[in-house]
DNA sequence: TCTTCATTTAACGTTATGGTTAAATGAGGA
DNA sequence: TCCTCATTTAACCATAACGTTAAATGAAGA
C-alpha cells in the first residue's frame, strides 16, 4: 500500500485519530494513551502498530513502558496534499496533467493510447 | 460512521484519490472518470459511491450522463483537523483538553473517574 | 416501439479490519 | 530467583472493503 494510503488509513479510525492527538501535546506510554478508551490493551496495540506502520508514530522502550512519540512527516504530507487538491479546485485552472504527477497518483493506472503509441 | 472517519477512508485509496484529483480540475462524467483506470465500471460506480457518501462528490444527471462534482466541505475540514494536531504538536503547549473539545474526538472514551463522581 | 449506451445493482469470492480472551514476553523489584 | 506489571502475540469471530461478471435500469435516438 502507498504512504498517503496508509496515512489516510490510518487517520480513518477515532480511536487512533484520539491517540493522534493526544500524542500531540508530548510523548505518552501505551497505558497513558490507552487510558481514555474503552476498549482492550490488545486492542490499543493493535492501533498502535497501524499508526507505527504508518509511520505517524514512533515507540521506544524506556524501563518497561514503550513510550510513543508522534511523527510529522506524513501528516504533513496527508495535509498537503489535500491542500493541493483544494488550492487546484478554487484555482479553475486546467492543469490536471501536473497535479496528477506531483501528486503521483496513477495507481492503477491503464495504459494510455498516446503512450502505446511511442 | 461520524464524518472524519468517513472522509479519511474515502481518501485512503489510490483510485477514489485520482477521481478526486481529476474532479478538481472540473465536473466529469462517470466514464471519463473511470477511463484512465484498469478496474470494471462497477468497481468505479462503487468509489463513486463511496465518495458520496462521504460528502466529497455530488452526482446529478445530465441526460444519459452522470456527472460528478467535487464538493469543498469534507476536504477542508480533513485538512483542518490535520493543521490543528500538527499546529498543537509544533507549539509544545499542553492544552491537549481544549484540542479535545474542539475536535469532538472522544468516541469511545471510558467513562472518567472525575466525571463518575460529581 | 425497439435498440443502444452509460451506469448501477445483484451475487459472489477474497482479503483486511477491528474487536475479544488467553497466553507469552520481558524488564524491574522483592 | 521469583513475582509483578506493561505490553504484545496468538487464535478466533464478525463485518466491511474491494474486486469480479452477469443482469437490470433508464434515457436517447432510430
Amino acid at each position: 500500500m502507498d504512504t498517503l494510503s496508509q496515512t489516510f488509513a490510518a487517520l480513518a479510525d477515532p480511536t487512533r485519530r484520539g491517540i493522534v492527538t493526544r500524542l500531540a501535546s508530548g510523548d505518552a506510554t501505551v497505558g497513558e494513551l490507552a487510558e481514555p478508551f474503552a476498549i482492550s490493551g490488545p486492542a490499543i496495540s493493535r492501533h498502535l502498530k497501524v499508526l507505527e506502520a504508518a509511520q505517524l508514530i514512533e515507540r521506544r522502550i524506556d524501563a518497561r513502558w514503550r513510550v510513543c512519540t508522534l511523527k510529522r512527516e506524513r501528516l504533513a504530507e496527508a495535509q498537503k496534499w489535500i491542500g493541493e487538491v483544494r488550492q487546484f479546485w478554487e484555482s479553475g485552472f486546467d492543469r490536471l496533467e501536473a497535479l496528477l504527477q506531483s501528486q503521483d497518483e496513477r495507481t492503477n493506472e491503464r495504459q494510455r493510447k498516446s503512450e502505446s503509441k511511442e
